[in-house]
DNA sequence: AATTATTTTTAAGTATACTTAAATATTTTA
DNA sequence: TAAAATATTTAAGTATACTTAAAAATAATT
């Protein structure tokens, strides 16, 4: 299968996890920066490949077919971010950029080879699941987000559920990284903004980014 | 640039080295698995990219940019198999094989960090050399083919000049391997054999292999 | 509920990288 | 050196993955 056909089920797949819905072609055409008419004709075809339901106006829903797919390319995603992330001082989203190409031009071989030396991680360098190679997830149920934290109360940092860039420069510039603890000095509710100290640092962050943040208590 | 553009280049720069000659479309459409016709559309193509000089019925030439671009792409080739073959246990044509995709999605910063990891080595795993970040190459000028090689001596194995499976899957079976010790027991002269001592077996091998494997005195 | 705004789909067209078949040039060999 | 064989080029056409512009349907607003 493409690259192409790749990143669309992985776009459809990863959009149903985190966005609740709208998994109309509009919306994943925007996260693939291409036009509404080509992930139309896409679904079309993914459709005659059996990786997708599709009917006009709906909401696409890949098959168990397609699902596999995407968490097939989702593994070889997350294994390359593991895999550099230990290997080599890159930034995490330098490692993200290499691992979007590296992840179709991965055998499954290669992949099994990369999760046997890295003994097998359940989770990658952003806390994201690493699916097992029969597409197997094991997800981490402990965590909430930054934005539903107590006041008082310290976390680890358990998983950074972004791809953008400026999220992991603001992250690289503050000591956010998966496993280092913070506490949450205080939640301004009507604001929805979060007031945290990481290291000798104290930030205020947003809801864009407390609702991203991920942490387990301590 | 593209794959495609990528693997031409490469097959071109390549032929030149070892073929002597022939560069012209045909040959590269053989080597590559593709029609002549694509391999003259594609000539015409580069030419007015300048990554080549072509005249019709005349031999194919990379510029100096057509160059860089090849060696560029064989330095990620190289660096991938030997980066594969000290991390896992594979085979050196299953290693091949993925290094023939990996080496075009992988940015020159990476190129950089699999170099350093592995100190800057001139040779990967077959003996082929390493171009450095610049292009340039360290050549072993001190090898000589088996074919050549004298009666009586013992040589270290120190290239294996070949892209074919086959010829792999006999190196495995053989002992035959980048660094592994040999002995020539008997040039066949008239019948283009060579008889060789390795391991505690003794071998004849035919031309076809004789002038791929590289060796040096011991 | 009707109008307006937004989204989705269809239609038509483009670039890339191929194909096969035919025309043309080159190379071999008799 | 002329005919035959081979190789290269041109021409026409295909599949994939996109585009923009328009038509059609859905969703939001008044
Ligand atoms: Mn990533
Ligand atoms: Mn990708
Ligand atoms: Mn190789
Ligand atoms: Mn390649």
């Amino acid at each position: 299968m493409s690259v192409a056909i790749e990143n669309f089920v992985k776009a459809i797949y990863k959009n149903n996890m985190h966005d609740i819905k709208d998994t109309k072609p509009g919306n994943i055409a925007k996260k693939l920066g291409i036009s509404n008419a080509a992930a139309t004709d896409m679904a079309k075809k993914l459709a005659a490949k059996e990786l997708l339901n599709y009917e006009k106006y709906q909401e696409l829903q890949l098959t168990e077919k397609g699902t596999k797919m995407a968490l097939n390319v989702i593994r070889k995603h997350r294994l390359w971010e593991a895999l550099l992330f230990k290997m080599f001082d890159m930034s995490l989203h330098d490692i993200h950029r290499e691992a979007e190409l590296l992840e179709h031009q991965t055998s499954d071989l290669l992949a099994e080879k990369i999760s046997e030396y890295l003994g097998h991680p359940k989770f990658d360098p952003h806390g994201d699941p690493i699916p097992n190679a029969l597409g197997e997830i094991t997800t981490k149920n402990t965590s909430i987000s930054l934005s539903e934290a107590k006041e008082g109360q310290t976390y680890m940092i358990s998983r950074l559920m972004s791809d953008d860039k400026e999220f992991f420069e603001f992250c690289a510039q503050n000591q956010i990284k998966y496993r280092n603890t913070l506490t949450v000095s205080k939640q301004f509710v009507n604001n929805k903004m979060t007031q945290i100290l990481i290291g000798s640092n104290t930030i205020v962050l947003n809801e864009d980014f407390t609702k991203i943040i991920y942490v387990d208590e301590n």
